[in-house]
DNA sequence: GGCAACCATGCAAACGTTTTCAAAGATCGT
DNA sequence: ACGATCTTTGAAAACGTTTGCATGGTTGCC
């Protein structure tokens, strides 16, 4: 059996009528008397008939597809977002062209222009960092874009994501309150536009405010292997106090203070904002921050569709709330 | 900026070449000469054309792309699985429609049909159960299928995997060679092909052979908090050693465990077969299985790449090796 | 019964490429 | 300088849909 082996033209030879009938069926225009289309239908039935989205693409112009630029599909984080935006874009019957940018086998912003090249009808980005090459792409196209749990500085683009101010703040003044003094904060990527627009100032700040010294700042630690590996410089600078943006990370730096002997939460609290799983199933549990990464990439996902229906969209940069969950890794009051 | 501003035909004209010429320029058919090639290419980088991919899938009837479907993106598992399929796609240009099915909004065999209908030129699956509708249409179908740590109980489709049988006989073994008698098998979904043709015959086999009474099978365990539950049964029924399918499960069983007051691996022996990281970041740390997801998945679509080129396949099922990695939840010797 | 308004249908031109076939140009040996 | 051969090009027909426009058929109203 070939690939395409019965066309709309077959199907409208078949019911004796023209392929622009038969197109009408198949998409449900209403112009189309009931006799007909039953006629139509069962003749589709018949032969089987399957509607090519290629085509359908072109002549329309409308792929019902949409892109989705991811950093790493493994890191629980993305996957989390990447599943609400699946969902949702079932729902609207959207397809989802993936692209996770991992590896440095393709520019990022060759992989968004090949997307566009797809003629996907909206796109949904992710990452730490949005570069300017990639911005300059979406400035230049007028398919739509939408940012999940990514930071625009330029701050033009659509958007969904959480106060990062808020949750950076609420975790430091915990540890602040807990008596901690020696605080440090522990990130994967110095550069990210989160932790360079967001949450560094604010973990600056409140160093210089609370006059803590000099500002600890620990960079390139994202696998659980880093955290290990950090937390060692950590009990040698007396840290007593930590935030953590990577989960892994978090979870190898408990695991290394509890080989160490180290008391947790007692002599060193943790504070992880990866949002994942992880942060319940190592010992002590984590507190963290919570993002609604599901939520995210759902609501996301329904700002696009609007977007790609020339709907009205009436927020912009949408800021859903996020949750503080205390848990073993500071002290509980 | 309109979505397609500059086509062919505009490259054309600017160039004084037919459409034919700029086609062939882009494909780099070597028949063009140098002169007139150089012409061409400095109209398109002038012009910033950029072909469409919808026009050239439909005359050409080769898409470049390759339908992905994986049951549930937050499963670890299958992400791993995934990069390594990305990674594979990525290098040899072809892009991924994604496609995960763990929502009930649409059935799989349908999913599967619309892929089909958006013309990819293979396709990827993976899943705990091959369903027999599914199957038909892979049948039904020429575009070559790939299935990627899927068991094919009919055994006509290629497809990539480890040695289950063997990974099985080799968890067990360690149990009761550590002494344990009292066995139970933990997994996710009774009716797996997985389970149903490999592991449960070798687990009742064994259990049978060795005159260890009536095997216990726990199913539905997936998740953490059903782990964390399942627990309390193993304890009742007094079970000293467990295979569990699902790390996450597992994670929530030694938990369990710990929080009981039990002793691991001295009283109580775990073995998990997820092949994730979590084995790692939990404590103890797991004994497991571990599956070379990221080359199943890789050499999946290396396969794949094969018979879409029309390469000749050498083997219809590759066996990877896998590992058996002895941490701290079973007896060290 | 006549006219307007509307419905249902078909025709044919897009959509932006690839690809086949034939023709035109270049190269070369003699 | 002449075929023969090989290379480079162009014209035009696909590919399988959608859609604007025209047309013929119904219905409704007075």
């Amino acid at each position: 059996m070939h690939k395409q082996d019965v066309t709309i033209y077959d199907v409208a030879r078949e019911a004796k009528v023209s392929m622009a009938t038969v197109s009408r069926v198949v998409n449900g225009n209403s112009n189309v008397r009931k006799s007909t289309r039953d006629r139509v239908q069962s003749v589709i039935k018949r032969l089987h008939y399957q509607p090519n989205s290629v085509a359908q693409g072109l002549a329309s112009k409308r792929t019902t597809t949409v892109g989705l630029i991811i950093p790493d599909m493994t890191n629980m984080f993305f996957a989390e977002l990447a599943q609400g935006i699946n969902d949702i874009a079932t729902i609207y019957r959207y397809s989802i062209i993936l692209s996770s940018v991992s590896n440095e086998l393709m520019k990022e912003e060759d992989t968004v222009q090949s997307l566009l090249n797809k003629q996907v009808d909206g796109m949904i980005y992710m990452s730490d960092r949005l570069s300017p090459a990639v911005h300059e792409v979406f400035d230049r196209t007028s398919t739509p874009v939408v940012l999940a749990s990514t930071l625009d500085s330029d701050g033009d683009l659509q958007s969904v994501a959480i106060d990062y101010r808020k949750a950076m703040k609420q975790a430091i003044e915990l540890l602040y309150q807990d008596g901690k003094r020696d605080l440090a904060f522990v990130i994967s990527d110095y550069n990210a536009t989160i932790n360079v627009a967001r949450r560094i100032p604010v973990f600056e700040n409140f160093i210089k405010e609370h006059q803590l010294g000099v500002p600890r700042i620990y960079r390139d630690v994202l696998t659980y292997d880093q955290g290990e590996k950090v937390f060692a410089q950590l009990q040698q600078e007396h840290v007593d106090g930590v935030i953590v943006s990577s989960d892994l990370a978090a979870a190898g730096i408990i695991n290394a203070a509890k080989s160490a002997g180290v008391k947790i939460p007692e002599d060193f609290e943790v504070i992880a904002a990866g949002s994942t799983k992880i942060s319940d199933l190592v010992r002590p549990k984590l507190t963290c921050v919570r993002s609604p990464l599901y939520d995210i990439g759902a609501v996301a996902m329904r700002m696009l569709t609007k977007l790609m229906g020339d709907e009205e969209l009436t927020h912009r940069k949408v800021k859903l709330p996020f949750s503080f969950v205390k848990q073993e890794t500071t002290l509980n009051r």
